[in-house]
DNA sequence: ATGAATTCATTATTTATATTCATAGATACC
DNA sequence: GGTATCTATGAATATAAATAATGAATTCAT
């Protein structure tokens, strides 16, 4: 079997010229390079030098050979590289699983300084779980979980980043956009607008509506923050949000936004690690950065 | 370091799913995988494998291990194929010396059959050597050599492989066309055109002019033989080549060839090789080639 | 639920491999 | 011709690797 070392000893016998000089540099002796080499050329069953006087010449499989050991040697050498880099946790890929539309404009803000920060480590986003985002991270096809509905379980570490509203958005013009808060009943006959996921990840229900026992008169699904912000504009219905998504995002469009109940919608983003990953320090960083995400401009 | 058995291991598991299997492919027992791959992550200092019950996870610095390993060990095998070539002599270059220039005429026949039958032996022809050919020989900047005139050495074996005459080219209408035979003093009004070589290479010098203390007329000197011949042809002078050269290469033109003196001018090419290579049966098959040269068109 | 089978890890032991030391042979240099 | 330098060799030693035996955890089938 060819080994490293054999292409090591081509190498170094090239570079300096002589075995034992190879082998001062390899950290061997002179006969533990010439027991080695004469193993090599048994073993392959062409010798690799010419031995003239005390001095060697490349066969044709020697040059043969030591091409290979410029072209692979190098290869080797920059994996041990990457290899420390993974080591000490400055490299590697970031998959990140997002569980809430919105959390994508968040996480929007985040990503660019982070890559900024850490420019070996690529970060992936991923929106569709088999199980789940929790799931998802348990299985490692995600590395981190940005969810406002944290799951907590002895495996996982989630950490609350940001704080936010949920509130009422509605058109400038709408009847009800000149109240500061809302009640349900006032919901009853209008059009809600969400993304297209099941009612009972959507807060304005499990937390609004549903108590109340008051469903809207009509409930549209749409899939982008955008066209749905459009769409509210433009008076077909409301929906609600994180306020600083309209805030942010919409500010040139003609929207009001209202406290559900007297006490408002309050909510967190969640991101969530396994514990056992909880100390990589580009992770880490990662969740330090997004508790200042404010910071960051849209 | 990263050894090959390390890149295989990884890659094996990742074959066969199991620490277990990956042993037997790789005629090991289980225990010794395990130690072996203990090692490895103790020396990386990193995991490669995250253990979930008795199945194994690639980590992140494993998956990249695995790209290494996809990468390099197919590097490494076809090395080793390569190198048997070279063992079994079927892989070379062949790097061929000549030192006469109508040798190359003769030598151009021979090279494309050699080719074809010895698909992975390349052939380099040089021409220029700072010690001779027979130095180039014994320094191994050429593994051949075609010459009309060897040097026996004990290092070197030659073979006479062709045998020609060598004989003088005049015009069709040249006042000598007639003659069958020439002597040296019919050649004294003559302008000779020859190779730009030393006199003492010119065997129409050593053993034809210059034992009769005769000189021509006038010496030209042309490098290619197709100028030399298109001289001749024009009646701008003689020359001495080949009799093969004239009557296969340049059977169109209006040439006659005359005897050089009663006996003519026998010569040989040879081919000469290192005595401790005479058995490379590329080699032998090239020297079988040689004789065989004839055969081969032109 | 329970027993059998599978898988990986560990330990002590054996085996194999690699390295060293001492030394010799060959060559180049002065 | 003496000295220095380089490679090769053989025996002794040190190091590394492989194994057998065993345990622990997990999966699978009944």
């Amino acid at each position: 079997m060819l080994e490293r070392i054999h292409l090591a000893v081509v190498r170094e016998v090239d570079r300096l010229g002589s075995l034992t000089a190879a082998a001062h540099a390899l950290f061997l002796t002179q006969p533990a390079l010439s027991h080695t080499v004469k193993k090599l050329e048994q073993q392959m069953g062409t010798s690799v030098w010419l031995r003239e006087g005390r001095s060697l010449r490349l066969t044709q499989a020697g040059q043969f050979l030591l091409g290979v050991a410029n072209r692979v040697l190098p290869q080797l050498e920059n994996a041990e590289g990457i290899l420390e880099q993974y080591r000490d946790g400055q490299r590697g890929v970031l998959r990140i699983g997002m569980e809430c539309h919105p959390c994508y404009q968040w996480l929007l803000r985040i990503v660019s300084p982070y890559l900024a920060s850490w420019p070996d480590v690529d970060v992936d986003v991923k929106q569709k779980f088999q199980f789940g985002g929790i799931g998802a991270l348990i299985n490692y096809e995600i590395d981190m979980l940005v969810t406002p509905d944290p799951l907590p379980q002895p495996a996982l570490h989630f950490e609350p980043v940001f704080a936010y509203e949920q509130v009422l958005v509605v058109h400038g013009e709408h009847r009800l956009a000149a109240l500061e808060t809302i009640t349900p009943d006032q919901l009853a006959q209008e059009t809600l607008i969400t993304y297209p996921v099941p009612i009972d990840r959507l807060d304005i229900y499990n937390q609004f509506l549903l108590p109340a026992r008051i469903t809207p008169k009509q409930h549209k699904t749409i899939e982008t923050t955008d066209i749905m912000l459009q769409m509210v504009a433009s008076g077909r219905g409301v929906t609600a949000l994180p306020k600083w998504l309209v805030t942010d995002y919409a500010p040139q469009l003609n929207l009001r936004t209202l406290r559900l109940g007297p006490d408002g919608i309050r909510k967190h983003i969640y991101v969530g690690v396994r514990e056992s990953e909880r100390g990589i320090d580009y992770l880490q960083s990662f969740i330090a950065m997004a508790r200042q995400a404010d910071r960051y401009p849209l």
